[in-house]
DNA sequence: GACTTTAATATAACAAGTTATATAACTTCA
DNA sequence: TGAAGTTATATAACTTGTTATATTAAAGTC
C-alpha cells in the first residue's frame, strides 16, 4: 500500500487535499440526495436553489456573490436550472443588462420537498461525520477522511421518526 | 452585497465548500510557482512528481493510491508529464500490463528546483495562512477563506537570506 | 493447455470549474 | 448628445476531475 502523499505532505498540498475531500463529499451527497429525491436536485445545483428560495429572484451578479464561484459557471448551472424546469430568466425590465433568475413553481415544489428531506438528512449526515473533529485543520482534515472511507454519508443516515 | 450563502448553509454544502478553498488555494499557488519556476511545474503535477521523487518509479496503480485520486485522472496526468519530458513511462518487464513511471533526469531536476524554491515558499505561505487557526472545521474553514482573501498567498512570502 | 475469471491500464464521454474575450446596455462628460 | 468608458452577461476554449467501458495480460481451473 503505497503512502498518501497528499496527506503526508500537509500544508504544501493543502489546496489538492480540499478539492479531494470536496469531491468526495459531494459524491456521497449525491448518492444521499439521489436515493430519496429526484437525481436533478444535485448536489451542485443545491446552494443555487437555497439562494433563491431564500432571497427570491437575484441576477446572475447576484448568485456569483452568493455562490463564490465565477460568474460562467453560474451563467451555465443557471442554464440547467431552466432546461429542467426548474428555474427562469429573463431581463431585468429597469437594466436590460441584467438576467434575473427565480425559481419556477416546479423549482419552488423541488426545494420545499428538499427542504423536508434531502437537505435536512445531508445536513445531519454531515455534521455527524464532523462530530467531535479536534486539533488543527490538518487534524480534523485526516480525522474527516478517516471516518469517510470507514463510514461514508449513506451509512450515517439515521431514520427519523416523523412528528405526526 | 449578497450574502455567502455557502458559508451560510454549513454542513449541508460542506463539499461545495471545500472545493471552492481548494481551487483557490491551488489558483494562488499555482500563481505562486510560475512567479519563481517553470510554468510547467503546475500545482496540480506536484503530488505526482513528489511521489514519484520519493519512491522511485511506480506504477499507475501505485500512483493512484499516493495521490488518492481516480486512475485515469492518473494516466492523463502522467501523459502530461511525459509530453513534457518529466517522466517517462514502461511496462514492467515481469508483468506487462503494470506501467511503470518514473522521472526522466530533466524531471529530477526540475524536482530539486522545487525543493529548494518553489514548494519551500508555498508550504511556508500556506503554513502562515493556516497559523493559529481555532474551533471548529467550519470555523477554521471560514476564518481561512477571510484570511486569503485579505491576503492570498503570493503576498504571505516573505524574502529569505540565503544561508551561505 | 484452452477457457474463464480477474487485474491493470487506456480510452471515451461527461461534469463542473476556470480564464479570456465578445457583446450589449448603461453612464459619464465635454 | 454622442463618443468613450464601465458594467453585466454570454460564449469559447481549456483544465481537471469523474464514471463507464474496452483492451490486454496474468492467473485459475477443469
Amino acid at each position: 500500500m503505497t503512502e498518501d502523499i497528499v496527506r503526508r505532505l500537509g500544508y504544501m498540498t493543502l489546496g489538492t487535499r480540499l478539492k479531494r475531500i470536496g469531491e468526495r463529499l459531494q459524491a456521497q451527497t449525491q448518492t444521499l440526495i439521489s436515493e430519496r429525491e429526484s437525481p436533478e436536485a444535485g448536489s451542485v445545483n443545491s446552494p443555487v436553489l437555497a439562494a433563491l428560495w431564500r432571497n427570491g429572484p437575484l441576477s446572475i451578479g447576484e448568485l456569483t456573490q452568493a455562490i463564490g464561484q465565477s460568474q460562467p459557471g453560474i451563467t451555465r448551472m443557471v442554464g440547467k436550472l431552466k432546461a429542467r424546469g426548474l428555474a427562469e430568466i429573463g431581463p431585468d425590465p429597469v437594466d436590460r443588462r441584467i438576467s434575473k433568475v427565480s425559481l419556477t413553481e416546479a423549482g419552488k415544489d423541488l426545494v420545499r420537498r428538499l427542504e423536508e428531506g434531502a437537505w435536512q438528512t445531508v445536513e445531519a449526515a454531515v455534521t455527524d461525520a464532523c462530530e467531535g473533529l479536534s486539533g488543527s485543520l490538518l487534524d480534523q482534515l485526516g480525522q474527516l477522511e478517516d471516518r469517510l472511507a470507514a463510514r461514508p454519508l449513506p451509512k450515517r443516515v439515521r431514520v427519523r421518526v416523523k412528528a405526526r
